[in-house]
DNA sequence: AAAATATGCTTTGAACGTCAAACTATTTGA
DNA sequence: TCAAATAGTTTGACGTTCAAAGCATATTTT
C-alpha cells in the first residue's frame, strides 16, 4: 500500500510537470511565441463565449485584481484580449478575446482534450469510468483541503 | 466519449490548480513563509540523499542554470540550502540541504502522500490499480509527446 | 608546456508574475 | 448631497525566467 502511494505520487508530480513543460514549449514553437504559459492560461479563464469581469477572472485564477490588470495590459498590446466597459455600471470592465485570441483558445483547448483522448482511447469503458472515479476523489479530498484554508 | 474526456481533461486542470494553491498557503501558514512554491520545487529537486550539482539540479527542473544560481542565492541566504565545492574538480558546485531544508523537505512530502493516500484509502485493490494504469498512460504518451520536442 | 577549447557556474539586463497599498472613477446608501 | 463602498488601475518591491557575457578550472591540441 506505501508502495502504491509512492507510485501515484511520483506520477501525479512527473505528470504536473509533464504538462506545463510541454505547454510552454509547444506555444514557442507555435505562431504565439509572444505568449507565456501564464498568458495562455489568463487566455482561457477568460473564456471564449461570455464576457467575464476583471474580478470574476482574477479569483478563477487566484490571482490579484491588481495583477491580473498587468497581465491584461499586455495582452491587450499583444492583441489577444479587449477591454470592454459595461454600460450599466461604468466602473466594471468585461474581458473578451480577440479573433486572435480566440485561435490560440482553440488550439489549447485541442492540446488538452488530445492529451486526455490520448490516455482514454487506449482503456476500456470500465476502467476509464475507474480513472474518472480516481480524480474525482482526489479532487474532492483537494476541495475540502482548500475549504479548511483560510483566503 | 467526447464527454468522458472533457469530463477528465477538467478534473485534471482543476487538480492542477488546486494542488498548486493548496501547497502555496499551507507554506505561507508554516513556519516556513519565507519559502515559494517554486522554491519548495528548488529544494524538492535538490533532495534529502545524495549531493546533486547545480547542472544535474537545474535539468530536473527544466530550468537554466543561471536561473537556478540565483534561486539558489536565496535559499542559502534564507538558510535551506549549502553549496559544496567538489573536491575532485574545483568547478563543480554540489547543492545540498542543511538541517532545515531537509524539515520542510519531509513536511513538503508528508503533504504530497497524504494527499494522494486520502485518495487510494477510499478503493479497492483493483480500482487504485486501475487508476494507476490511467496515470501511466497519460504518462507514457506525455513522455513520447515531449521527446518529439526540441529542447 | 603553452595555447586553444570546453565545461561548470555566476552575474547581469530585460521582461513577466506577484502582492500590498495608494489612487481614480463610479455607484450606492444614509 | 455626500460619505462609504465597489471596480479597476498604478506603483514599488521582490521573485522567476532566459540569453548572453564573464570567470575559473579542466581538457585537448599543437
Amino acid at each position: 500500500m506505501d508502495q502504491r502511494i509512492n507510485e501515484v505520487n511520483e506520477y501525479l508530480v512527473s505528470i504536473f510537470n509533464d504538462v506545463l513543460m510541454i505547454e510552454e514549449r509547444t506555444l514557442q514553437m507555435s505562431q504565439f511565441k509572444d505568449v507565456s504559459i501564464k498568458e495562455m492560461h489568463t487566455i482561457d479563464a477568460i473564456g471564449m463565449y461570455q464576457e467575464h469581469t476583471t474580478s470574476e477572472v482574477a479569483k478563477k485564477l487566484g490571482i490579484t485584481v491588481g495583477t491580473l490588470t498587468v497581465s491584461v495590459n499586455n495582452l491587450v498590446r499583444k492583441g489577444y484580449v479587449k477591454r470592454v466597459r459595461s454600460e450599466i455600471d461604468r466602473r466594471v470592465v468585461q474581458l473578451a478575446l480577440t479573433k486572435r485570441g480566440r485561435l490560440l483558445y482553440r488550439v489549447h483547448d485541442k492540446f488538452h482534450r488530445d492529451m486526455v483522448k490520448e490516455t482514454i482511447n487506449e482503456m476500456d469503458e470500465k476502467e476509464s469510468e475507474v480513472l474518472m472515479l480516481g480524480l474525482k476523489n482526489l479532487h474532492r479530498y483537494l476541495e475540502r483541503t482548500k475549504g479548511q484554508l483560510p483566503d
